[in-house]
DNA sequence: ATAAGTGCAAATTGTTTGCAATTTT
DNA sequence: AAAATTGCAAACAATTTGCACTTAT
C-alpha cells in the first residue's frame, strides 16, 4: 500500500481517486500553497474527472485531519500546503507571487516570551510577510 | 476644520457624512478590529442612513489612503482598525477572545532581515498570536 | 456647474450543501 | 449490501459594480 493510501486510511478517509489525485496534486513542489480552484482546473487540465465541489471538500477533510494546512493570504482565497512536521512561515513576493518559507528561532523565541509576559501560553501563529522584489527582477535566490 | 475633516481632506476625499460617521465609528475603542457588515449594522442601529456598498467603498478608500488597517482573521471576512502610526501586531487569547496589541523591535528586526536575504523590500506583514491563559483566569494584565 | 460620492439592486467570487447516482469496503 | 463519496446544480456569504440620483466643492 503506497503512502498515499496510508495517510488516508490513517486519517479514517476512503481512499477514491480524487483524494488520491489531489493528494498526488499536492505533492508536487510547484503547487505548494494552491488554491481550491487551482488544484480543480489542473486536474481538469490533466484530464482527470473531479468536481469542483468535491475538491472543496476534500481539501476540508484533509484539513481537518492534519494532512495540509490552510492558509489564509491577502486576496479573499485560501491556500493548501501539505503539512510537514517542520514549522515554518511565509514570505511572499507580491511581484512574482512566489512565497517563501522561512523559519527564524529568534522570532519564535521572542514570540513565546511576549505571550508569557502576558500569561499566555501559545498554541499557534502566523506570521506573513510580504514585500515587493528589491530590483523588480524577482531573483529571490531559490525562485523557480 | 475638525481632525477627521483634515484626514479625509488629506486622502484627497470629499468630506461626507457617510465617511465621517465610519470614521467616528472606527474610533470608539470597542470598535477596533471591526467588520464592514458591523460598521453598517452600528450606524443602522444608531439611526443613520447608509448603505452596505458604501461601507465597503469608504473603507477600501480608507485602506488605500492609510487611515485604517484590513486584518484577514480566520473565518473569511475582512475587519479593519485605525491605523495608527505605531505598528503592532496582535496575541490572541483563545480563552477570553482579548485581543492584545504588541510590538517588538527584535522581531520587526528579523523580519526585514529575512526579506532582504531573499532580494525583497517589506511593504506589510501579518503576525497573529494564539494562546490560552496560563491559569484559565485570563489576567493578561492589560486585560479589561 | 462639475466632479465626486451615494444608494440600491444586480453581478461576482469563493465556498458550502442537498440529493440522487456511484464507489469503496 | 451498507456506508461513504461524488458530481451537479442550487444556495450562500462576503464583497464589488453599474447606474441614475444627490451632494460637496
Amino acid at each position: 500500500m503506497t503512502d498515499e493510501n496510508l495517510a488516508l486510511k490513517k486519517a479514517g478517509l476512503k481512499v477514491t481517486l480524487p483524494r488520491i489525485k489531489i493528494l498526488e496534486m499536492l505533492q508536487v513542489p510547484t503547487n505548494q500553497h494552491i488554491s481550491a480552484e487551482d488544484v480543480y482546473k489542473k486536474l481538469i487540465d490533466q484530464g482527470e474527472e473531479i468536481g469542483l465541489a468535491t475538491v472543496y471538500r476534500v481539501l476540508n477533510q484533509f484539513d481537518d485531519a492534519g494532512i495540509v494546512t490552510r492558509h489564509h493570504f491577502e486576496g479573499g482565497k485560501s491556500v493548501f500546503e501539505l503539512a510537514s512536521q517542520d514549522h515554518h512561515d511565509h514570505l511572499v513576493c507580491l511581484d512574482c507571487g512566489k512565497v517563501i518559507e522561512f523559519s527564524d528561532d529568534v522570532i519564535e523565541q521572542r514570540q513565546h516570551e511576549i505571550a508569557k509576559k502576558h500569561n499566555i501560553t501559545l498554541t499557534n501563529h502566523s506570521l506573513y510577510l510580504y514585500g515587493r522584489s528589491v530590483d523588480g527582477q524577482c531573483d529571490h535566490g531559490d525562485c523557480d
